[in-house]
RNA sequence: GGGCGCGUAGCUCAGCGGGAGAGCGCUCGCCUCACACGCGAGAGGUCGCUGGUUCGAUCCCAGCCGCGCCCACCA
């Protein structure tokens, strides 16, 4: 990693060593601030010499002689950081910063391509920002806590948690011996250290891809979601959600992953559709009068079957409701119901109620007070049968337990087949099963379906906030707009409150402890809550208040809440952890509520709405002004990218091919919220231009004459049309639109080097007319210093390049050009259609060479050009300069209403041949 | 089922009430003293379909078709 310190010692030299005299003492990022108001050449005076004044002294204009972006990367990366360019100065108060709340990318497993435009979309606005003279706080984070580092732990090293091994202080990971391939069980402790110890390489592999990236990022300000900021955050927005009445713990059927053996929120639950079967079924009503037939497509979940149900408006029904059935196989004693939500049109209009088989069965559950007989344990698999016990009532308890005892241990699938068995053997299997496509509950992460399972967790408050919460997201500016409904139509489809206890090893601890009954029950309703001040804790190490370590687990004494908080649950405080929220009051009060959140569209119903509901819950604002919204990276057949395709980027591997410059380019061209497709192509334009700036620069400093006064009235004309895309650019980028900033600089800049460039050539090298030469190359050098600046957001390395062949300290601690800055040098306002029209004739002049296959340099005898008064009149103020660019002897002009140029071609130059001459190599 | 977005040249996309555009690709040409990692030019489109509003519609309105995404208590 780039780094001052270790690069002084290297060295010897305090800065790094650029190749540039003047870069010899100690970058300061004052002396950067100060030359950011330094403004282009003024008009009247040697505008390089008057500005550069020691530098001239010490190197007059060093521009290489074979410009070229190899090197670039490395450079300039080593020059930012030993300069502190980007570093934060929190000295600044809040209407002079830019905070933005930076994502922290998942540091378990590799950057994709997809980072490389989001990032690069959020630095392009702290670019802009920055130069506009805002001071920018722009943290970089990194989300190590939670599911994907355990997971990625236990495959990379493997082992596995297990909470009740002591910690093994002597534990070596490369020393693991692991016979028949079985993961090592090794203790909460042991396996933190090695949660801790994968990310930290990831960590560094991520910061080394974002600084290539040219993120300007003040790398100072990190933070990892696991450290002790984040954790003490975490616990104590946690404690104070608790006192506020705005947290509680309950036992409740919850969506359950069976593999990860952890309770998921809604937000993190997906529908995929399956095949699946779906059985139709009959129970017997206990009077023997006759059968309701139900369709499930999850019999296994008949020994939990609690009801019957049916639509109170179903007349099929009507005479049935209130009655009992008997469930097949088991010969439970279960009521006919009606609920609401019971469809008359799915199936045969009666569903079994189950504990829990769905969502709706909760519902169902909660709404008609029914009892709960919960036959799925949180591993997935069947339990024993408990039929005789209280609560699990049979009209045949031997045949129910032996039914059961052929279920248990088997997981859904297994079961579902045996239970089939006897259903078909019992005669309560009606027709043929029907195989279906079915749309099922996942965790996102996960590989099962979820089940629904009744655990003790730690819920948020959310459903009774909807309203409000609607309400921030209005005031909400979103980038681009269409994105707030989607924040919309998830909250108000949210039907659970927000589940943040997981049972998992990775992650903030609870800062809670329960008290033990004489029995040595745990007193869940009477939480021991930690002491803010000691923050972080962990309840499995550290003693509550008034206990002393040897009453944890004993009867009077207590427990150490066991679980983690949802990797969301530190997330949503990003920007109270990056602002040092009460640690640092001072910093927390310059930079909250935050400017910017970006991010990408996949997380608006995770990240961004719980940063909402928390900084509602806890500070009662938004936690930032806009959310700028990034879209997908597509593959170039417009297909999501996946592993499992084969169809991924690496990053690294396009930085190699195209530069970095060349990526930002193509990512700067998709608009936010917008999903683009990866494109060599546009890659490689980005580097053309790279390239372009280049050599443009180098053409333009290398030019001998002095810069004067600029007088001619093309070159205030080029400076007029400049001026007026540079206000563009700067409405563009306030409207976060930076593709189309982009693309008003770009177009400008392509007519800038094929037209005006070859306009003004011959006049700027005239040394018989120093005025003239003059005006031109005044005009020149403004114009790249403003094009260096308005494109440094975009393409960093290489205007930083070019602004150091002249210009003193950063281009991007420079400021952001203005229009008025743009023409002040002409003096008054020009006029942009004389460059316009002279550009226009001179197309026509080289199209009539083109089509003649003669070379360019081809004298042209006269050219006529039909035009209005106007335009002609504006025509001749370019006329000597167009005669020199297109070898012309004569321009002669005839009034017209439509606009027509006439060329006659002259004897083409013998030395570069007629296109009839084959003189080829 | 509800919502959002998108359908414009081979590709990627801009435009949006009155001339159909850019870049790439393609074709042709040019070693023009910044750049051959370059320069110049050309060809190429009933602007998804159908109606309506308008003097006039790619652009506004309605409906339809197609694609993508988001949301939803589809037993």
């Amino acid at each position: 990693m780039p780094h001052a310190g270790q690069y002084l010692a290297s060295d010897g030299s305090p800065a790094p060593q650029v190749a540039h005299a003047r870069r010899s003492g100690a970058p300061q990022v004052e002396q950067n601030r100060a030359s950011a108001s330094f403004a282009a050449p003024q008009a009247g005076q040697d505008g390089i010499g008057a500005s550069l004044g020691p530098f001239r002294r010490l190197r007059p204009m060093s521009v290489p002689e074979k410009p070229s972006l190899d090197g670039l990367e490395a450079k300039w990366d080593e020059w930012w950081e030993a300069a502190g360019t980007y570093r934060f100065d929190r000295s600044r108060t809040r209407e002079q910063i830019f905070a933005i709340d930076t994502p922290p990318p998942t540091a378990s497993g590799s950057l994709h391509i997809g980072h490389v435009m989001s990032y690069t979309h959020t630095d392009l606005m702290a670019r802009f920002k920055r130069m506009c003279g805002l001071e920018v706080f722009y943290p970089m984070g990194w989300d190590d806590n939670g599911l994907p580092t355990e997971r990625r732990v236990q495959n990379y090293f493997g082992v596995r948690c297990d909470p009740l091994l002591p910690y093994d202080p002597g534990f070596d990971v490369t020393a693991l011996e692991r016979p028949d391939d079985a993961p090592v069980a090794v203790s909460r402790p042991n396996f933190i250290e090695l949660c801790e110890r994968l990310t930290d390489e990831d960590e560094k592999a991520f910061e080394a891809l974002f600084r290539r990236l040219g993120l300007s990022v003040d790398w100072r300000q990190s933070y990892t979601t696991i450290d002790e900021t984040s954790r003490r955050a975490s616990q104590r927005a946690f404690l104070r959600l608790v006192r506020r009445g705005e947290a509680y713990t309950a036992e409740a059927p919850t969506m359950w992953d069976v593999d990860f053996r952890t309770a998921v929120a809604q937000a993190e639950i997906e529908d995929r559709e399956i095949a699946g079967t779906y059985y139709r079924v009959a129970f017997d009503l206990e009077d023997r009068s006759g059968r309701i037939e139900i369709e499930t497509s999850r019999p296994e979940l008949i020994p939990a079957c609690v009801a019957l149900v049916v639509n109170p408006a179903d007349t099929r029904y009507a005479g049935l409701v209130g009655s009992t059935v008997l469930t097949p196989v088991f010969r439970v004693p279960v009521p006919v119901v009606a609920h609401e939500l019971a469809d008359p049109e799915r199936g045969t209009g009666a569903a079994q109620i189950c504990t829990f088989g769905d969502v709706t069965d909760v519902v169902w559950w909660r709404d008609l007070g029914l009892p709960a007989r919960v036959v799925v344990r949180r591993d997935g698999t069947v339990a024993p049968g408990r039929f005789g016990e209280p609560g699990w009532e049979s009209r045949d308890v031997d045949a129910a337990n032996a039914a059961m005892a052929t279920l248990e241990g088997k997981a859904a699938k297994q079961a579902r087949k045996q239970i089939v068995e006897l259903l078909r053997d019992g005669g309560w299997l009606v027709g043929e099963p029907e195989q279906v496509r079915h749309v099922v509950k996942f965790y996102e992460k996960g590989d099962r379906p979820l089940e629904v399972i009744s655990s003790r967790q730690w819920f948020v408050k959310t459903l009774e906030l909807k309203e409000a919460l609607l309400e921030r997201g209005r005031q909400i500016f979103w980038h681009p707009e269409f994105m707030g409904s989607r924040y919309a139509s998830w909250v108000e489809g949210l039907n659970q409150d927000w589940a943040v206890s997981r049972q998992r090893y990775y992650g903030p601890a609870f800062p809670v402890w329960f008290p033990l009954d004489d029995a040595g029950e745990p007193r869940y309703d009477d939480p021991i809550l930690a002491d803010e001040s000691t923050l972080p804790i962990d309840p499995q190490v550290d003693v509550p208040p008034g206990y002393s370590a040897e009453q944890r687990g004993a009867p009077g004494g207590f427990i150490g809440d066991p679980d983690v908080m949802d990797t969301w649950a530190t997330s949503s405080l990003t920007p109270q952890i990056a602002g040092r929220w009460e640690d640092d009051p001072d910093l927390f009060e310059r930079l909250f509520p935050m400017d910017l959140r970006p991010q990408a569209h996949d997380i608006i119903r995770t990240w961004l709405f719980y940063t909402v509901l928390r900084a509602h819950l806890e500070h009662d604002s938004l936690p930032w002004t806009d959310a700028a919204v990034s879209g997908f990276v597509l593959d170039p057949d417009r297909k999501k990218m996946s592993k499992s395709k084969g169809n991924v980027v690496v990053p690294t591997e396009v930085f190699e091919t195209h530069s970095a410059d060349a990526v930002r380019y193509w990512a700067a061209s998709a608009r936010l919220g917008y999903d683009a497709a990866i494109d060599d192509q546009q890659m490689k334009v980005g580097r053309r231009l790279a390239i372009k700036i280049l050599n443009a620069s180098r053409f333009v400093l290398s030019m001998e004459a002095a810069p004067g006064q600029v007088t001619e009235p093309l070159d205030r004309s080029m400076l007029a049309s400049l001026g007026r895309v540079v206000g563009e650019a700067t409405q563009m980028f306030e409207a976060y639109e930076h593709s189309k900033a982009l693309d008003a600089l770009e177009r400008f800049f392509w007519g800038f080097t094929d037209d005006y460039l070859e306009l003004v050539k011959q006049r700027a090298y005239d040394t018989r007319r120093p005025d003239a030469a003059g005006s031109a190359i005044g005009a020149l050098r403004t114009a790249l210093d403003v094009l260096a600046r308005a494109f440094a957001p975009f393409l960093p390395y290489v205007t930083e390049e070019v602004w150091s062949w002249w210009r003193e300290g950063s281009v991007h601690r420079a400021t952001w050009p203005s229009p008025i800055e743009a023409t002040e040098p002409a003096g008054a306002a020009g006029d942009p259609a004389v460059y316009e029209v002279a550009a226009a004739v001179l197309t026509a002049v080289r199209t009539e060479k083109a089509l003649a296959k003669v070379s360019l340099k081809t004298p042209v005898d006269s050219v006529t050009v039909r035009h209005t008064q106007d335009r002609l009149r504006l025509l001749s103020q370019a006329s000597a300069d167009l005669r020199e660019a297109g070898n012309i002897r004569a321009i002669d002009q005839a009034e017209a209403d439509e606009f027509s140029v006439e060329v006659v071609l002259g004897e083409p130059n013998p030395t570069a041949g007629p296109s009839a001459a084959p003189n080829r190599a």
